[in-house]
DNA sequence: ATTCCACCGGAATAGCGGGATA
DNA sequence: TATCCCGCTATTCCGGTGGAAT
């Protein structure tokens, strides 16, 4: 049944990318003076969740590269790499220079060695910038003519909203490229092309993709998610073909997957919380304190109970509901993205 | 309308673990 | 081996404020 998975995995790349031409343009435009040797200016990719941001980022680099190849490309996610350290870490290890790095290297250090590394650029795409706790990292960049960042957010305003004033100047002007939803026609035509590419002639009909896009609502992630569990479940049922009844199971499942990985990369404090949250339905700050309090043995302050909250809001587990004083946590339902 | 205070979240700091160095 | 230095996490401290209480 399956031919290729690899074109159903997540960070697949297409050799060419449907339906965002105009927006892959825009942005190799604003590359286009590494071409000859300018700096470009800074980069934004704005856009919800599974709308192609990597993707035509990845894509628009790659074929940027068969015109320089010089220009090298560092990828960095923010999810993980949250610190100054960390990125310039990252970065360097694209660059084949963080061999000697250990872990009492000053940052500082980290960053003369991407200043004195050789003049040719480097593009350095920075997936989930509104992830960023340490924003000076792009001031660092900013600082390096050599040095060309790409950042892709879901958000302008909540990726502004926490740049300090410096940074945030130096990146008022700058590139932007607004990625919209796409149409369920849209999602067909990326799914049809995956079929071909990655499963067998035949293992599955339009109507069927159609059901996929529908219960995806603009989101290609969730999409191709979907068609790569269905694909599997049926192959291992030893299906010649994806049926009706196996993709109605692996609607639900893709979204409960995802969820299900979300929760299992929270630590055991915050999976606490998360329970105390589920188990209420609603519940006010203080009944969670004391709630949690009783539950563990070695209670974390209020104030980290914050922290691991607020990260969990942005991992569209749970949602706050009000703002200051009379702020309820309640869990966020899969309906609501 | 005014006061009050529960709660959030920024900034500075302490303590920890781990790798390098002498 | 002991010591130094690093970044990271959790903690301490606290200012600001939205909504409840009066």
């Amino acid at each position: 049944m399956i031919v290729d998975s690899r074109v159903l995995r997540e960070d697949f790349v297409p050799s060419e990318v449907r339906h965002r031409h105009d927006e892959v343009s825009h942005l190799s435009e604003t590359l286009e003076p590494l071409l000859c040797d300018e700096p470009p200016e800074t980069a934004f990719l704005f856009g919800p969740t599974g709308v192609g941001k990597t993707c035509i980022a990845r894509y628009t680099l790659a074929a940027l590269r068969e015109q320089r190849p010089d220009v090298r490309v560092a990828y960095v996610n923010c999810w993980q790499e949250y610190t100054r350290y960390r990125v310039l870490y990252r970065v360097l290890e694209a660059l084949e220079r963080a061999f000697d790095v250990h872990g009492s290297t000053p940052t500082a250090d980290l960053f003369d060695r991407l200043a004195r590394a050789d003049e040719r650029p480097i593009v350095v795409v920075l997936d989930e910038a509104d992830q960023l706790e340490e924003t000076e990292v792009l001031y660092d960049f900013h600082r390096l003519r050599h040095v060309s960042p790409v950042l892709i957010a879901n958000r302008e305003e909540e990726l502004f909203a926490h740049f300090d004033d410096r940074v945030r100047s130096r990146l008022r002007a700058g590139t932007r490229v607004y990625l919209e939803r796409y149409r369920a026609d849209e999602l067909v035509a990326i799914l049809e092309e995956r079929v071909r590419q990655g499963l067998e002639p035949g293992v599955v009909d339009e109507p069927q993709l159609r059901a996929v896009a529908d219960a995806a609502a603009g989101d290609a992630r969730v999409a191709i998610g979907t068609l790569r569990t269905a694909a599997r479940l049926s192959s291992q049922r030893g299906r010649e073909r994806i049926t009706d009844e196996v993709l109605e199971t692996a609607i639900p499942d893709t979204r409960a997957a995802i969820r299900r990985e979300t929760i299992e990369g929270l630590i055991e404090h915050q999976r606490v919380l998360y329970e105390l949250i589920t188990d209420a339905g609603e519940i006010a700050p203080r009944d969670l304190y004391d709630a949690y309090e009783t539950r563990v043995d070695e209670p974390k302050t209020t104030r980290t109970l914050r922290n691991y909250l607020t990260k969990m809001v942005h991992y569209d587990l749970i949602e706050a509901r009000g703002r200051k004083r009379g702020r309820t946590y309640r869990v966020l339902e899969d309906d609501a993205v």
